[in-house]
DNA sequence: GTGTCTAAG
DNA sequence: TATTCTTAGACAC
């Protein structure tokens, strides 16, 4: 049997800890460059804000019914998620971290598993403040559905579907976009076969889907069915790392986006440090306001290292190498980023024949002393040579709250 | 192998 | 005036 815990609301949860004063109101979290809405209280979905709609949209309408809006700050947020993290990992041998807000386990069938899932929503509401809703069922997608039902249910927020029986009864008015794994073009498809809800889905033939559809549709057939097809994986590691942002204006100098690239190169070489892992090459892309009526323009460059690594410097230049492959002065850029590839575990390197040796001991030894220095004593105390002493930043974040739980300085008072 | 499409959160 | 960021898998070529 699997088990599924998902935080409710998590982004605004997080505020929330800190900021009681936001309970029982609209309150909203809005993305990067304070653009769309990217999360909501039960009160701001009950005024049928929409998720992802452009915040200008809402706005009025918000301060209208006594509503609150917060820049997105990941630092607390991911600072929340392990807390969270770390305590369903007390419970289970194994975890599976499918998003920041949520994560599956095995139970055991013969396990009273409405007590533990009852005991575990109880610690993690109590010690970290967080409140989060369970599904327990035998396969994933079975999963998130009784997951779906929890949510809904006024008090408890713990919802199993046992067997295919059980689940039976709720596929019958569920429409097919609500399962996990279809989305809209799917959807479209679908409903123009006749092929509307949950029921009708899990009778479609078998072969029919496979061919025209492919075998991804077929397994969440199977496991609406309770015949699990999509296994648990922890990884130690990312495949890929992308950094990337929109700007809050558009910007012509090569120097000044570079000096801004450099700064997701800078924060992906360190995710890959974090994760005791290795990159292979990076791709450098940047790309027009596809929102403007003017000519577009995108492109990207992968560079290959010779050997994989996780210094900074070697992907700073080739960063470098890359973006004056693609740079064309004629175009104003608002978007840009970096996607750090072929990444593999720090001590399992693919080597070319002539690589003996392949991590340099001390250029090992110089990155960590690198991160060391700069969480000891702050952001910016060391850095490299195509970034910029301080951080200035081209994009917007005018409501960001404190970062509470990692920075000294900021960290929350008892009043 | 590569890029594109789809989906998810 | 304003329209996110990140990851993964399947598939076509």
């Amino acid at each position: 049997m699997y088990i599924l815990v998902d935080c409710d609301n998590f982004f605004v949860s997080c505020e929330r800890v800190f900021r009681p004063d936001l309970k029982n109101r609209p309150v909203v979290v809005l993305s990067s460059n304070d653009g769309c809405v990217i999360a909501r209280s039960y009160e701001a979905k009950d005024l049928n804000i929409p998720m992802g709609v452009p915040f200008f949209q809402v706005k009025t309408f918000l301060q209208k019914h006594n509503g609150s809006w917060l820049s997105c700050n990941h630092e607390l947020y991911s600072s929340m998620s392990s807390r969270v993290m770390n305590l369903i990992r007390s419970y289970f041998p194994k975890i599976e971290i499918y998003s920041i807000d949520e994560a599956f386990a095995h139970i055991a069938d013969s396990e009273n598993y409405l007590a533990i899932a009852q005991s575990l929503r109880q610690d993690i509401l109590h010690q970290i403040g967080i409140s989060v809703s369970i599904g327990i069922a035998p396969s994933k997608t079975l999963c998130k559905l009784a997951g779906s039902i929890a949510k809904k249910q006024s008090s408890g927020k713990i919802f199993a579907l046992p067997d295919k029986n059980a689940a039976h009864p709720y596929l019958k008015n569920l429409d097919i976009e609500k399962i996990w794994g279809i989305g809209r073009n799917l959807n479209k498809k679908l409903n123009f076969m006749g092929i509307f809800t949950a029921e009708d889905l899990v009778k479609a033939p078998l072969p029919m889907i496979r061919s025209k559809f492919g075998i991804s549709l077929e397994r969440t057939i199977q496991e609406l069915n309770g015949i699990p097809c999509l296994q648990m994986d922890e990884l130690e590691h990312s495949k890929t790392i992308l950094c990337s942002r929109s700007f809050e204006s558009e910007l012509t100098s090569y120097e000044q986006i570079r000096t801004i690239i450099a700064e997701f190169v800078d924060s992906g070489c360190r995710r890959l440090r974090e994760q005791k892992a290795l990159a292979g090459g990076i791709i450098t892309f940047i790309a027009t306001n596809r929102f403007r009526n003017e000519p577009q323009y995108d492109n990207s460059q992968l560079i290959s290292l010779n050997a994989p690594s996780n210094n900074t410097a070697k992907f700073l230049s080739a960063m470098d190498k890359g973006l004056k492959q693609i740079f064309n002065p004629r175009f104003r850029y608002k978007r840009a980023g970096i996607i750090l590839t072929d990444i593999c575990a720090e001590d399992a390197p693919q080597t070319d024949l002539f690589q003996t040796s392949t991590q340099d001991t001390k250029e090992k030894a110089l990155m960590q002393a690198f991160d060391e220095l700069n969480e000891k004593l702050g952001k910016r105390t060391v850095y490299f040579g195509l970034q910029t002493p301080k951080q200035t930043s081209f994009i917007k974040h005018e409501f960001r709250s404190p970062c509470y739980t990692t920075r000294w300085a900021e960290i929350a008072k008892v009043k």
